[in-house]
DNA sequence: GTCTATATTGCGATAGAC
DNA sequence: GTCTATCGCAATATAGAC
C-alpha cells in the first residue's frame, strides 16, 4: 500500500534520529529498521534530510496540540501551571524520543532548526508566561516575578530532568514513582516560590 | 614542538565537536581548523574517537574543579547555592562549548558517556544535595524538600536556560544583563520555595 | 614529527528492470 | 511502488618518504 511504507519509515526513523542524531544514522540503517528498501527514502521524502524534517515536524505537532489544550482550558493559573508540568512529564514518558529530537536540534542544529523548530516554539512559548502573568494580575503571585524568566525556569525543571534521566537513574532515590515525586517537589518549590508571601 | 600540535588539535576540536557532534565533524575539518595535517590525529590520539575523548575529559576536569572549590568553601548552604548558580552561569558564558559537549553526550551518547561523563558526574552530583541537606538540618529549609530532587531542580533551571538560549534570545526581554537577571529570578524563586515558611 | 599518497570502507542518491 | 545494482564521493586510517 502507499501510506504504509511512508509510515513505517517515519516510525522506524524517529527513535534512530532521536538517539543517534541526524548525522549519526545512515539511510541503510534507517531503511533496514523500517524493513523497506533504502531507495524508498528518496522516493517518498526526497532524501534523508526530507525524512528527518518529517519526523521532526510530526513530533512537534503533537507537542503543540497537547499544550494548546491546557492553555485554552479556562482553568486558573496555578492549576494550569500544574497541568502543564504534569502534561510535559507524561508526554516524555509516552514519547521519549520527542525531547531527544528537540535537544538534538538545540545542541547540534541542522537546517531544520530555523525552518521547523523555531516556528513551532514561537507558538508554544506564550502559554506559560500567560498563566504567570494572570497569576500576578490576580495578586496571588509576587509582583517581582518576571513571567518570561519564570516560565523558562519551570520549563527547565520539567524538561531537563528527562534529559539527564539516563544518568540520574543511578543517583536519585530508587522510588517507583520517581517521576511523579519529582514533579510534585518541583511544583511545591515553584508555586511556593512565585507566590506572594506575607512578609517578604 | 611536541605539545604544540596536540594542544592546537584539542583547542580547534572543542568548538567543532560541541556544535556539530561527534558524528557531524570529519578529521579533515578538524585538522584544517587546527592548521595541521589530518594524519596527526591518528598519530597523537589514535584516531578521531581518541581526540574526542580527550576534548571531553579536559572540559570535565575544569567543571569539577570549579564546583569543588565552592563545595569546600565552608560558607553556609544558602550562600553556596547562590554561588553554585552564579558559577555555572559564569562557566557557560566563559566556556560556551562545555555544556554543548555534555548535552551532546546526554542526547546522542557515544561510548564516552559510560567511560568519561558518568564517572565525573558521580563526583559532581554530591555537592548541591549536601548544601540542601545542611539547610534542612539547620532548620531553615522545609523538611518536605528532598535534597536530590531539589538539587536536580536547581541544576535544571541554571543549565537548561543556556541550552535553549539560541532560541530564547528572540523571545525573552532584551535586557543587557539578561543572564544575571535570570539567575537572580531563579534564586529568588528557588530559595523562597525551599525555605521553611511560617504557616505552610 | 610531519608530510603525501593511498587503501579501504561506507555514505547518499539514482537509473532502470520488474 | 519496490527492487537490484552501481555511480560518485567523502569518510577514517595508514604506509612510507622526508
Amino acid at each position: 500500500m502507499d501510506k504504509d511504507t511512508r509510515d513505517k519509515l517515519i516510525e522506524a526513523a524517529t527513535p534512530l534520529f532521536a538517539w543517534k542524531g541526524f548525522a549519526g544514522v545512515s539511510i541503510r540503517e534507517l531503511s533496514k529498521a523500517a524493513g523497506v528498501n533504502s531507495a524508498l527514502i528518496s522516493y517518498y521524502f526526497g532524501g534523508k534530510e526530507g525524512l528527518y524534517a518529517d519526523v521532526l515536524e510530526s513530533s512537534l505537532v503533537y507537542l503543540l496540540n497537547t499544550l494548546e489544550k491546557i492553555h485554552h482550558s479556562g482553568l486558573e493559573p496555578e492549576r494550569r501551571i500544574e497541568l502543564f508540568a504534569r502534561a510535559v512529564s507524561g508526554l516524555h514518558k509516552q514519547k521519549p524520543f520527542l525531547l531527544r529530537l528537540l535537544q538534538g536540534e538545540f545542541v547540534n542544529p541542522t537546517v531544520c532548526f530555523e525552518n521547523i523548530v523555531k516556528p513551532y516554539f514561537e507558538k508554544i512559548i506564550v502559554f506559560l508566561p500567560a498563566a504567570i502573568e494572570e497569576g500576578k494580575n490576580t495578586g496571588r503571585f509576587d509582583q517581582d516575578v518576571n513571567p518570561f524568566y519564570a516560565a523558562m525556569a519551570l520549563s527547565s525543571m520539567v524538561n531537563f530532568y528527562f534529559v539527564v534521566k539516563p544518568l540520574a537513574d543511578h543517583i536519585l532515590p530508587q522510588d517507583e514513582n520517581r517521576d511523579e515525586e519529582y514533579i510534585r517537589q518541583v511544583l511545591k518549590i515553584y508555586l511556593s516560590g512565585v507566590r506572594r508571601h506575607g512578609d517578604a
